[in-house]
DNA sequence: TCGAATTTTCAGTAAAATCTGAAAATCCTA
DNA sequence: TAGGATTTTCAGATTTTACTGAAAATTCGA
């Protein structure tokens, strides 16, 4: 396979795999171009090169950056933007980790939470079933969130470190 | 909050989460359903309860027996099939790993895999910076394949015990 | 083996998500 | 500070995904 071709297929992937992971098509191509680009890019040559308007490069562009993935790049003499992409895959996650934690973990948290609330005969089965129920999904979340707490935390070497130890 | 309120709550917001990670609201909420639900329930009840098409209903039951969150019951007397979620959490989410280890990263691992066998001048920096790139993201894919088969192998007292003691 | 009960399929429809493109807003430089 | 360059917005169009419902297939008791 030859460079241009690679470069195709792995955008073409990546966007295909982000949409299982309910993660926008369009958005998961434009970070896969960025993250295989040597040199930051501007809106049209962004485009250009996946044959989209300007008004959805703008927009994913917009959520790439506030997901952390990718950073507005001044380059010298040009008064357009360019944007560059994070290559170092551990900080990709970590930011991810961070964004779906405060996006979906803390909101679902904050939901479970409210559910144990509920009121009624606490020796009813049917109300004593559901507290167990949502109780025990709400100590999993939280174990959940600490565990994306600590990733953020931490440093990569450590992580890989000691993630390989404990599996052994 | 009442009982009834409850679980209505708890249903429409285990859909409107799932849809964040790119699963099927209704099978979302037929899961949620069955998981706070005493007893095996049938088609007929579901449809009911979900305002939903049979059509519906059946289809997205056979996913979910398929991910193995849900089982099909016999119930004495019963000519109709009956249904009921697993209410393990920690099965449930080594089910959930498990599938979307198979479905998603199995295949991810593939494609990058396949990439870096990229043809070219090996000192062209363009070459090198992608191999640099699709090289990482694929020892990133692999450990959290590696970690996923040790999840999924673990029991849950040795899971939490250990990651605990780690995160110390 | 028949036929009523139940489940499955899937073409057509509906709903949700995403994208376009042109107009409006903003930003710079001369 | 005027005006071209660039970015942003968003109503409507398009695409994708999910759902319905009725017909076909299957199951099972008598």
């Amino acid at each position: 396979m030859k460079l241009e071709e690679a470069r195709q297929q792995f955008i073409q992937s990546w966007g295909a795999f982000a949409t299982q992971w309910g993660i926008n098509k369009t958005m998961a191509q434009i970070h896969a171009l960025l993250l295989v680009s040597t040199r930051p890019m501007s809106h049209d040559e962004m485009m250009e090169a996946l044959q989209l308007s300007r008004g959805n490069v703008n927009m994913n562009i917009r959520e790439l950056v506030n997901w952390g993935l990718v950073q507005r790049v001044v380059v010298a003499g040009e008064r357009r933007e360019f944007f560059s992409a994070e290559k170092d895959i551990w900080k990709v996650a970590r930011a991810i980790v961070k964004e779906r934690k405060k996006r979906e973990l803390e909101p679902m948290l904050q939901v479970l939470e409210e559910l144990q609330r509920v009121e009624g005969d606490k020796k009813d089965p049917e109300l004593k079933a559901f507290t167990e129920t949502v109780g025990s999904i709400g100590k999993f979340a939280k174990q959940a969130d600490r565990s994306m707490e600590v990733i953020m935390k931490a440093d990569e070497s450590w992580f890989w470190g000691s993630l390989v130890k404990w599996f052994k």
